[in-house]
DNA sequence: CGGCCTACTGCAACTCGTTCGCAATAGCGT
DNA sequence: ACGCTATTGCGAACGAGTTGCAGTAGGCCG
């Protein structure tokens, strides 16, 4: 496993500049974050990540251009149990593991999604878009929770 | 397939009681407009369709109710793409088909969940709790998108 | 059946994530 | 370098959800 599995390879500047958009501080900043990451992140963390790199750039501006990456495919948004995380896009045969004890979110890949879609469509008249499975659950860093 | 899938049959009174909980009207009209619903529906949602029964009962002892009957297991809450649903609790073998075109929320019961559950404890250090499924296309009412 | 205790409610103020309008600024094509 | 305009920063607004408090009503006890 390489340190990121991340499309770091996405050329922001070619992305935006194809669909007619500026390449500006603010986005490259943001983008920048969401690939540092490797992991989800709430749009407030991206937010106050950025302001690390360049306190000058604002909330606002963060959130317009994760709209924009949205919109660009660049990345996804996921609402989990309080938050709304944003990730560098990734196929959705991977599942999000959900740490009820850390927060922390892991994927894992599996067949079993692709199999999953199949057999809706073969067991509804649903047609299925785009699958995303999430699991709640202790991860391995947080191995057991201690009786007080 | 019966006019609903849902424990009807619940008695929410003795819920209440047997946790020591008062049996109130606010509680009874925000547990009616849930089983009634049968389907997913949204806390703001909720809070007009039980203002339509008993205009009187104020919002905050909607998302009160909400809360308690969460923590009493009689009810889920899930978040969704702009809003979070409530619907009775079922158990999470069912995934969710949202549709994309008129948001409705259905459900489909499939082994394979159970079976990505083994899945993942085999495969991952993960320990797997609650599962859910979302899938997002578009559901057999909402046949074809007319072009412009 | 009536009264008391207190769990619950309604209200209103508040928090916090997110969005919007607008004037100023900074990309970038020429 | 110049100018057009997309984009930004700012601040105000918004909407969902929460909370403190005083009044109300559920339900137990006599």
């Amino acid at each position: 496993m390489v340190s990121s599995a991340y499309p770091v390879g996405v050329d922001l500047e070619v992305e935006l500049r194809t669909h007619g958009y500026r390449v500006t501080t603010a986005r490259r900043v943001v983008w920048e974050v969401l690939s540092a990451a490797g992991d989800h992140l709430t749009a407030p963390s991206i937010t106050s990540r950025v302001h690390a790199v360049d306190p000058s750039i604002n909330g606002a501006s963060v959130y317009r251009a994760l709209t924009l990456f949205a919109e660009l495919g660049l990345v996804r948004e996921s609402r989990y149990e309080d938050a709304s995380t944003w990730e560098p896009f990734h196929d959705d045969a991977a599942i999000h593991l959900v740490c009820s004890e850390c927060g922390r979110v892991t994927h894992h890949n599996t067949e079993l999604v692709p199999r999953l879609r199949r057999a809706i469509q073969v067991a509804t008249d649903f047609a299925p878009d785009e699958i995303d499975v999430r699991v709640s659950g202790r991860c391995g860093h947080c191995p057991a929770e201690s009786p007080t």
